[in-house]
RNA sequence: GGACGGUUAGCUCAAUGGUUAGAGCAUCGCGUUUACAUCGCGGAGGCUAUAGGUUCGAAUCCUAUACCGUCCACCA
């Protein structure tokens, strides 16, 4: 190895990650036919939006870290990758992008618009995949899915018209989260609280005083709600009528008695806006109260505002506030009003509730296998504490609303009637699935067209043209992507080994996959839930765009080599807590690859005849040495196991750089000078045995300098294979 | 209002109830001995937030308090 004294990670990573791909490793098929326990990890779909970031550099290295342990522990090892369209995230993206070239979304025909973000998504497809290799993620290539492949498109659409004929989806006419800006509704995990000062007005309203924040939406009320205790209330009995003048001339309005109400806040008596209002909604359920609709999806007044109408609501509010005074209804007002608004979590749009026709699915059924399984520990968090989050947040599980009025998305698959709203769940004859990943994702899903008219009223039957929440197939990803029901690849490599992803989402995801997975597949799609935290910028803050902090994974793989940026976020990273990412640290393992790279060319230059498979007898210091090396492989194989990646990485620097170049190779210079044969053979195979033993522990945290010197600058011995499917060391320890 | 975390060296963080609580970066001193100056050797820096408790033994387990953070929730 008569190379530089400098290790140079950009001649040798994109060389290495070929001669990996080539070798077919990725592929478990490829693997040794002694491979048979399957270990498998599903990888998160990136976003097909953009470039990736510091947390997919966290993603990939840690379940890297995982597969490639695996792999030479022997395992038939499946990492499978894919690609998320992501509906709603997408979509945004790319009309911001139209926005900036000056082109309104909403002049747009849905076809055409679904072509242009196919397009785009299929342009940053390469790019995602190239830098994923740049990571030197080791996964199978070959299998990589998409979620528009036609195939995961059926397998979500049955599990749809399973959900329907099991009674589990219904379409209802409910509140929903509007957003007015992207024109679609979002679930309720898709909303922001966001702390708000507003002004709180005081008005008459007949014989009442009630409070509101927001005028705007009470031109239609006519209900006036108390407590049924509140004894200021009494003499006011529930459903009596009362007239009075109100904003636009006189209404009648009607008591009514609830328990939704708070006595100590305000008067203790509100009005309500149930098309407006997730509590007025509700109480005008349990009451079969009548619900108007007072602001359009465009967020301007309706024509019941009488001269307000067509009004943006934010400048109808001072106006209808000063029509109030001047009819001598306006009590008080109070400016420092806090209170929380709930906002679009994309453009932080205040979000108008409104009632819409949406599916919705639901969930208290669906949770309970899913507590069952996780109080059991069938399903294992790292950390532990999301076990009791999950579950928290199961057992207070609410409906979910999974269509959008977007185009990026899985089309719904039902049909409508006009006239009485009935809902059909129409899946006809899909076109055969193809194997062929995302190359062959189609624009629009083909529909049966055997329901042509409504079989309750004889309507005309409409297609529905919402698209599903993007959740609603990733929740099914486990089992989809590996081509449930009948695909050999299901029966082998399901249920998955462990599912990785940021704690962020695991109420979006994590708690999904594990309900539909368990309802489809009557499995648990994995048995341990790895979750990371956020990556921050090197002074603990969260990297956004507007922020300007975001840092590019492959910036600092160019800079200092992959190898090091790895384990720069391994270091250091414990499970579920945020990382900040500090260049320096990264240029500190820059510095051990340089480390191991220059020891390697020592041991080599002073190691040259000696055969590895021949031990000689050992100087006793030596074999004390060894003995040491045998108890780190012990143990960082114990770590491993146990998932604390972030031990096993500072061990391994520690014992290479601290214990071996330091101490061990110092104290062997002299014993190679040696003219004792014993004590020169000795020394020669203690350095030649622990290095290479080093270079296959580190092989997961570090693969590409680890493979290039293993590969092409260790001396040949037999059996000998490429470092990726070498054995784990701790197969010889244990013989 | 509920739930869940955190508080350890200047900074970012480790520590599997058990020697003297460890790393990296930063800092200070010394050193070019042919693997490596992207280096080596050495030093300084801690009442582990506070107060109690359990234990032969606590950063670690329990209780309370303070502060910081995150998530969930329908106060008009």
């Amino acid at each position: 190895m008569n190379l530089s004294t400098i290790y140079e990670p950009k001649q040798v990573e994109d060389k290495i990650y070929q001669l990996w791909e080539r070798s077919g490793f990725f592929n478990p098929d490829k693997l040794s036919k002694t491979a048979k326990k399957p270990f498998t990890i599903i990888m998160p779909p990136t976003n097909a939006n953009g470039s990736l970031h510091a947390g997919h550099g966290l993603v990939l290295t840690i379940e890297d870290i995982m597969v490639r342990y695996k792999r030479m522990r022997g395992f038939k090892t499946l990492w499978l990758p894919g690609l998320d369209h992501a509906g709603f995230e997408t979509q945004v993206v790319y009309e911001k992008k139209m926005e900036k070239e000056g082109r309104p979304r909403f002049k747009m025909a849905p076809e055409e618009l679904y072509k242009e973000i196919l397009e785009f998504t299929l342009e940053n497809k390469k790019n995602i995949e190239n830098q994923t290799r740049k990571i030197g993620a080791s996964c199978d290539w070959s299998r990589e899915k998409f979620t528009l492949d036609s195939d995961i498109v059926k397998t979500v659409h049955n599990t749809f018209k399973k959900l329907f004929d099991d009674n589990l989806v219904y379409r209802g006419k409910k509140i929903i989260n509007w957003c007015p800006k992207h024109q679609t509704s979002l679930s309720d995990l898709e909303i922001t609280d966001k702390e708000q000062i507003d002004k709180l007005y005081y008005l008459k309203y007949g014989p009442f005083i009630i409070t509101t924040a927001r005028p705007e939406t009470k031109f239609g009320d006519k209900y006036v709600v108390m407590h049924p205790k509140d004894k200021r209330y009494k003499e006011y009995k529930e459903g009596q009528k009362i007239k009075l003048e109100w904003i636009n001339g006189q209404v009648t309005a009607t008591v009514i008695k609830d328990t939704a109400i708070d006595m100590a806040f305000g008067t203790g008596v509100m009005t309500i806006t149930p098309w407006h209002d997730a509590v007025d909604f509700d109480i005008a359920e349990r009451h079969n109260l009548e619900k108007e609709q007072i602001i359009d999806f465009q967020g301007r007044l309706l024509p019941i505002a009488k001269e307000f109408t067509g009004i943006k609501i934010a400048e109808a509010r001072p106006k209808i506030i000063e029509k109030l005074k001047s009819k001598g209804l306006v009590e008080k007002i109070e400016d420092d009003y806090k209170h929380i608004v709930k906002t679009c979590y994309k453009c932080a749009t205040v979000i108008e509730p409104q009632i819409k026709n949406q599916w919705f699915v639901k969930m208290k059924l669906l949770a309970e296998p899913a507590i069952k399984a996780i109080e059991k520990d069938e399903i294992l968090f790292i950390p532990k504490h999301y076990k009791k989050i999950s579950l928290h947040w199961l057992k207070n599980i609410i409906d979910w609303n999974i269509s959008r009025q977007i185009v990026w998305g899985i089309p719904i698959p039902a049909k409508i009637c006009e006239k009485c709203q009935e809902a059909v769940v129409d899946i006809g004859d899909e076109a055969e699935a193809s194997s062929s990943p995302f190359a062959n994702a189609r624009v629009i899903v083909d529909m049966g067209n055997e329901a042509k008219k409504c079989k309750k009223c004889g309507g005309e039957l409409r297609k529905e043209t919402d698209t599903f929440d993007t959740w609603f197939s990733s929740g099914q990803w486990p089992f989809a992507s590996l081509g449930y029901p009948n695909s050999q690849d299901y029966k082998t490599f399901y249920p998955t080994d462990v599912m990785e992803t940021a704690g962020e989402i695991i109420f979006f995801w994590v708690v999904r996959m594990i309900m539909l997975g368990l309802y489809i597949t009557k499995k648990n799609p994995f048995k341990n839930v790895y979750l990371h935290g956020l990556v921050l910028d090197a002074q603990g803050n969260k990297m956004s765009k507007s922020r300007g902090n975001v840092i590019n994974p492959l910036e600092l793989t160019d800079k200092y080599g992959t190898d090091a940026f790895r384990m720069g976020l391994i270091i250091g990273n414990t499970p579920g807590t945020s990382l900040a990412l500090d260049e320096n640290r990264i240029r500190g393992y820059r510095n051990f690859a340089n480390k191991i790279w220059n020891a390697g060319r020592f041991v080599i230059a002073n190691t040259g005849g000696c055969n590895i498979r021949k031990k000689p007898s050992l100087q006793k210091r030596d074999a004390k040495h060894l003995a040491e090396l045998n108890k780190l492989v012990a143990d960082v194989t114990q770590n491993m196991d146990d998932f604390k990646f972030y031990i096993a990485a500072e061990k391994l620097y520690h014992y290479f750089w601290h214990t071996f170049a330091d101490k061990i190779i110092e104290e062997k210079k002299e014993s190679l000078k040696s003219n004792d044969r014993k004590i020169k053979s000795s020394a020669e195979w203690l350095l030649l045995e622990i290095y290479a033993t080093c270079l296959q522990l580190l092989h997961p945290f570090m693969p590409f300098i680890t493979e290039e010197i293993y590969t092409n600058f260790l001396p040949n011995w037999p059996e000998k294979k490429l470092l990726i499917v070498e054995n784990w060391p701790y197969t010889k320890t244990l013989k």
